[in-house]
DNA sequence: CTACAATTTCAACAAATGTTGAATGCGTAA
DNA sequence: TTACGCATTCAACATTTGTTGAAATTGTAG
């Protein structure tokens, strides 16, 4: 048990690192050298353990992808189940997919911020944004935008997925925590307080939701 | 006359090609060598004209950024002046906001998409975005802000803040134009159709804002 | 045309990059 | 202990990187 852990030891902490830099840095910003200084690891090791760098990047991505998106689509599910047989409010359905990554403690944790900051890297880039995220990501969304057209059945779906863009566009700006809300309000906003911004967020985005209903 | 556009030729490509090449891949995603390429150019004129390669990128950035302000800040003051004395609505902010930038003509020409892609991408970067877009956007977004105070003078100043927050991420997303909400609303919503973008997202965030005031 | 300055190219540099193969260390089962 | 397989390091590779100084070209004023 012990050695099976030690075993793991060293490939975790590559993957720590990777995490790390690439979300500050991007793909292109962060050398393979770099990982394995912060590793405390010799560079070929990386090499060794995930194949070439375009891997190991994507072996970041997927590692906590799973854990993410099962917190959600629970908290959706459970709030349909307990909406049945009616739908769910729209700020419930919002609720749901803010408050499991952004309430939950684990995102305390240097870890995952990393991680939600890549995400935002990964989906605002041109390159990959269209493809990554898609394949990651795109059934938990269908399933939400589903919610949402049950609780707003007379709402277009143009004006659902314009929506689910703004949505979007507000939750990868808070995952990046570039710490310009903190300059710009004079610290009395603070993007890393994740846990404070959601209340803010929710309100926003469901006010944004109910008006498409009210303005048919 | 011939002359001077002749000499600014050869350095405006090499602007150009940056500029779409910066916005697709990064700013270390990106070498001189290929910016060179694109632009019909020996690699060493680039260091020529703009000095070190970080200058290069600063110099994407500063080309269109004067004019851009000056779209929005003349958007902005119209709308106050002829409100006054009173406050403008939350729409006609709003609006002033996003109409300047999406609506414009020439935002249909390659080079203001890039440069669009361009700002999403240094925005939503924790390395840059915290200083960089202060730099340049932080006297405009300031003045933006006091206008929504007018306008909703009995919600607290960090509702604001975090609806700014939401605001700029959905600008962020839209100008990345990833393709994503074209794959997910199978081609209903097109990504680099801002034009067509700007009416859906400027009524979602206006409700976004209102409902701080009813909300009191 | 001539002389001079600005622009552009050429050739090359040192440093850094991802990757690889051989060598070393280490835990484990016989 | 011995032998073996996995994990890790070492040393080195061929490329690619940003940058630079000298040469060549172009534009321009006298």
């Amino acid at each position: 048990m012990t050695g099976e852990t030690k075993k793991q030891e060293k490939r975790d902490s590559i993957l720590d690192a990777a995490e790390a830099l690439f979300a500050r840095h991007g793909y292109d910003g962060v050398t393979l050298r770099a990982i394995a200084k912060q590793a405390g690891v010799d560079v070929a090791l990386a090499n060794y353990h995930f194949g070439p760098k375009r891997d190991l990047f994507d072996a970041v991505l997927m590692r906590r992808a799973q854990i993410l998106n099962s917190w959600r689509l629970q908290a959706l599910e459970d709030v349909i189940a307990k909406a049945a047989p009616g739908a769910p409010t729209v700020e419930e359905i919002i609720r749901s997919y803010f408050e499991p990554v952004l309430k939950r403690s684990q995102v305390e944790q240097e870890g995952w911020k990393s991680y939600y900051a890549l995400i935002a890297y990964v989906n605002n880039s041109p390159e990959w944004g269209g493809k990554l995220m898609t394949q990651f990501f795109d059934p938990l969304i269908q399933r939400f935008i589903e919610a949402l057209r049950m609780a707003l059945p007379a709402v277009p779906d143009k004006n659902l997925y314009w929506g689910y863009h703004c949505l979007s566009g507000a939750l990868t700006l808070a995952f990046a925590q570039t710490g310009r809300i903190d300059h710009l309000s004079n610290g009395l906003c603070r993007s890393d307080d994740l846990s404070d911004a959601c209340d803010y967020i929710v309100d926003f985005i469901t006010a944004g939701f109910s008006q498409m209903d009210e303005a048919q």
